[in-house]
DNA sequence: CTTGACTCCGTATTATGATACGGGGTTCAG
DNA sequence: CTGAACCCCGTATCATAATACGGAGTCAAG
């Protein structure tokens, strides 16, 4: 089953067809040509990965203005591989923001999860108190 | 300087006014209370933090509910603590989650960087096609 | 050859997060 | 004691991303 109408598509992609139909208008995505035969246009496989990397991109903060630029990171002989690259090495910055900074939060649930155990400790603790802590006095 | 006018906590945060408001009004920060003697409300520097922090959980792909639901993880005497570090329990697990999808993504520009450099290799590359790549058959 | 499920496409509406606006009050420097 | 700059608050508007809707066309099972 490598092809199929929008609708198995959005099924298997875990959205709803507005939503494919939204991301070809925005042109996240291609809109496969109606057949010259008549009748639904068919989506290839691509397509269902491309939606779920969406999706996925979505959920770590970027927009889809940025997802278009992640996806449209290409480089063949027609351009500038050089440009591409300093594209991609941007987008990898960003990325290594993003992942430091939710480092930061995970080791502060961590310290939120050690200090406030079952047991009951008395002090109070909340995430900004914890967050790098240590200099909101304890 | 630890206290101030709506105005400047809304340069030192690095959002405007307005965007202090609808957090109040989100119950995202506390408002502080008006003086009873009349005049301007007052701002901790603590909410200066406060905000900086929403907006960089915003950036990682957290929703305003998900930041309040981070923000209220607190244990103190009167809450039970042993639900409480569920939800932070909860809450590391998605930050590890999105951890570990950025990391994917950066090793997918990673690749791209390696495989399109500026010599200008010929195969066309894109995120898409080195994602986990080696899949997508090269 | 009909009926139910689905596609197509244009337009309208929604949810979320943020910004704008306007009429008033407050502050403080000169 | 005045005016520039700022606060207060309610309501309106905006951008982004998605969803809904409705009428016409298409498919395929029985």
């Amino acid at each position: 089953m490598r092809e199929m109408t929008i609708g198995k598509a959005a099924r298997k992609a875990g959205v709803g067809i507005e939503t494919i139909r939204f991301y070809e208008r925005r042109g996240l995505i291609e809109q496969p040509p109606k057949p010259l035969e008549g009748g639904f246009r068919v989506y290839p496989d691509g397509t269902v990965e491309r939606i779920r990397f969406i999706r996925e991109a979505q959920e770590l903060g970027f927009s889809l203005r940025e997802i278009d630029e992640l996806l449209s990171l290409r480089a063949d002989p027609s351009t500038d591989a050089g440009a591409v690259r300093e594209r991609a090495e941007a987008k990898r910055h960003q990325v290594n923001e993003k992942i430091a900074q939710l480092d930061r939060i995970r080791t502060a649930l961590d310290r939120l999860i050690a200090a406030c155990p079952g047991s009951g400790a008395l002090r109070a603790c909340s995430i900004m108190e914890v967050l790098e802590g240590q200099g909101d006095r304890v």
